[in-house]
RNA sequence: UGGCCUAUGGUGUAACUGGCAACACGUCUGGUUUUGGUCCAGAAGAGUCUAGGUUCGAGCCCUAGUAGGCCAACCA
């Protein structure tokens, strides 16, 4: 356990706080409370990573809990799913748990906080609870039944709980306040009738805890100290306090520990969704072909894809934790797991876009064993041996009959290696009538020791395993597909984001196994899918290699996407910008300092005197921010604007500053 | 026209109780290399949303503004 040094992210710091205020170690426990309601994606892996790392940290005890109290949703599917997906990236929880095992005690503390006047059953359609509630804005009113009795309270609650009464004619309400700002203090609903049978009690119960009831009081029961969330739910906390504070007194020495809610920002992945709902839509439309498709962001999909639970887990590393909304870039969880596959996956060679390389001067029915490492990476990962014939397949990118200097690959009469065997020169090719290559003709030589600036992979024809390929694209072509208010998502669906080749692999791969990762030299890491069987091999690519080369090809279209994004941003106001542009003004080489005043002359049209007559008031050591509002008064009097006192006393005292720049533009002025 | 939260290179995160901004990804050079991969060496890129204030000194504190997010489900 090399654990380096990391700095503490705030999660952390509030821990250590508490540590430091004398909060034992013994009783840090976590928990992470998924509904299973659908399968986990990356983004849970973040609060996965957040919750266990904590565990592993401390050596705490993390629970997995299933917040199981909607029964028309939820289902034994999901938890299984979601069991699997956990243990897979590799933690193991304490207790597996259901909120649903709480629902007895629940009630209990339902009718004590009746008895205790604190919450009150109410009557109305959701309707007029609606209407009721008010807004954001507006506070609420008190409903009409909010001053029952508690015999009324307790005897109606028990009826609800029995079954006699029809779903939507009652539920249970916390009594807290409806004119309260904090909408959810406006008298929550704690209890609704639901008669469903639930995948764990069947029929024991006709009425539901809602999730602010049920979440936090389940945290409470099992003495979680800290219980970590995404940021939507902030808003909660006060109320996930009001019934805890209030639960408490009922056993404070058998549960004495007031669990701690804190809230980070949730993960988002560019060029994908991560909602439950969304990524429903895809399966459900047979966009995608399940859960486990390996263009999903599920865990599932990754594991299909290849992915390692240590790729997974660096990543959730790096990308860190802390409060602002974020888009993490697909690059970085790329690099995971190149970073990973690279020390651990077994070199081979496929050709996916085959062109047939014949050796002239190679004897007709002579074949070689020839010795390949398997990792260059990994001493310990041994070598295997790869067959060599007359005939081979090489890629189609790997030849062009010219090419300049730059170009290190097989071009006529240039030399170039054959990975692990010998160096070729091309002598000519062989056309179909429609003008496309079908044969390159080329000579060896078995000395091997000459450099060369190429190395190609390539497959015997007479060895070649003949293998399908899935090749992903993104599923997105936009970097948030559900950041635009007007455009659904699904319209930014990729239509290219499954290619299928057939392919031809080295013989050695016939052994290969589903799940089996490797790295196609050259190429990038490809893995055995699922849907392998006896006759054919199928493989997924997992990611490419990096690819320097191909950053050096002329890719037009690349460019014009990455424009896009940019002309979406949120525009600010030009008064704004110029401010900022002000601050670094001083500071800039003279070049940049040109291109700056230009582009403050051009914002500056955009600007009102109105908007700009503050920062004549802006203080003398701040000369940027000065010289900025002068080359933007400069404009607004070019463009017909009369000069006032104001403006003649701050281009005076400019003109008297020790700045040079800030008096050459005053005087211009 | 309410309440709460957030604001640091292109992206994501740091900066101990105030001492002129660090790391990772990405980008760009150069070297090594039987993978245009890996590895190694190096570079560019922010003066911390804006303004005012407190201070000898502010990314950190105070005030105001701006921008973004969340909040009106008998969902979680």
């Amino acid at each position: 356990m090399s654990e380096e040094k990391r700095p503490l992210n705030f999660i952390e710091h509030i821990i250590e706080e508490d540590l430091a205020n004398g909060l034992s170690t013994d009783k840090l426990r976590f928990r992470f409370p998924p509904e299973p309601n659908g399968y986990l994606h990356i983004g849970h892996t973040k609060a996965i990573g957040i919750s266990f790392g904590l565990g592993e940290k401390y050596n705490a005890p993390v629970n997995l809990r299933f917040d199981d109290t909607n029964p028309v949703k939820e289902e034994q599917e999901y938890v299984d799913a979601i069991k699997k997906d956990v243990s897979w990236l590799g933690y193991q929880w304490a207790n597996e748990l259901y909120s649903s095992d709480y629902f007895q005690q629940l009630y209990d503390w339902a009718v004590a906080l009746i008895k205790e006047g604190k919450a009150y059953v109410d009557s109305q359609s959701s309707e007029a609870m609606a209407e009721q509630k008010g807004t954001p804005t507006q506070p609420g009113t008190d409903s009409p039944y909010r001053n029952r009795s508690v015999e009324e309270n307790l005897d109606l609650f028990e009826r609800m709980k029995n079954g006699e009464f029809d779903e939507g004619s009652h539920v249970l309400r916390a009594k807290i306040d409806m004119e309260h700002p904090n909408m959810l203090m406006r008298d929550p609903i704690m209890y609704r009738i639901l008669k469903k049978a639930h995948h764990r009690t069947g029929d024991a119960w006709c009425i539901y805890p809602m999730y602010d009831w049920t979440h936090g009081e389940s945290d409470y029961l099992e003495q979680i100290s800290h219980s970590l969330c995404s940021l939507e739910f902030k808003p909660h906390r006060e109320l996930y306090n009001w019934f805890k504070h209030n639960v408490h007194k009922y056993q404070p020495e058998v549960l004495p520990m007031l669990p701690k809610q804190r809230e980070f920002a949730r993960l988002n992945l560019s060029y994908t969704v991560m909602s439950k709902r969304k990524l429903l839509k895809l399966v459900e439309d047979g966009v995608v072909s399940g859960w486990d498709d390996p263009r999903m962001p599920t865990i599932s999909g990754l594991r299909r894809r290849g992915y390692t639970p240590a790729a997974i887990r660096q990543f959730i590393e790096k990308v860190g934790v802390a409060k602002r909304e974020n888009v993490i870039d697909v690059s970085l969880l790329e690099f995971c797991v190149r970073e990973d596959l690279n020390k651990t996956a077994p070199r081979v060679m496929a050709v996916l876009g085959p062109v047939k390389l014949v050796i002239d001067n190679y004897p007709e029915d002579k074949e070689e064993w020839l010795e390949a490492e398997n990792n260059p990476e990994d001493p310990n990962a041994g070598f295997r041996k790869v067959p060599f014939s007359k005939e081979l397949y090489i890629e189609r990118d790997d030849f062009k009959e010219e090419a300049n200097s730059k170009y290190f690959r097989l071009k006529l009469g240039g030399e170039v290696r054959l990975k692990n065997a010998y160096i070729v020169k091309a002598e000519s090719v062989v056309k179909d009538v429609a003008g496309n290559i079908v044969e390159i003709h080329c000579n060896y030589s078995e000395d091997t020791s000459k450099k060369v600036k190429g190395t190609l992979h390539w497959v015997s024809v007479k060895h070649a395993v003949k293998v399908e390929v899935r090749e992903y694209d993104r599923l997105f072509k936009n970097e948030s597909p559900d950041g635009d208010q007007e455009v659904d998502f699904m319209e930014f669906l990729n239509p290219d984001s499954l290619r299928i080749i057939e392919a031809y692999v080295e013989p050695s791969l016939k052994e290969a196994q589903i799940g089996d990762r490797f790295q196609f030299q050259r190429l990038g890491y490809f893995n055995v899918d699922d849907d392998t069987s006896a006759d054919t091999l199928v493989f997924n690519k997992t990611v490419g290699l990096r690819d320097t080369w191909a950053k050096q090809q002329p890719a037009p279209e690349q460019k014009a996407q990455a424009k896009q994004p940019q002309q979406s941003q949120p525009k600010r106001p030009a008064i704004e910008v110029i401010k900022q542009l002000g601050k670094k003004y001083t500071n800039l080489p003279e070049a940049k300092q040109l291109k700056t005043k230009a582009e403050i002359q051009k914002l500056a049209k955009e600007v009102s005197y109105e908007e700009l007559e503050p920062l004549f008031e802006t203080a003398a050591k701040k000369v940027g921010t000065r010289i900025a509002a002068m080359l933007t008064l400069g404009v607004l009097l070019d463009e017909g604007l009369e000069k006032n006192d104001a403006i003649e006393a701050f281009i005076n005292k400019a003109q008297e500053d020790q700045n040079e720049l800030l008096v050459m533009e005053a005087n211009l002025v």
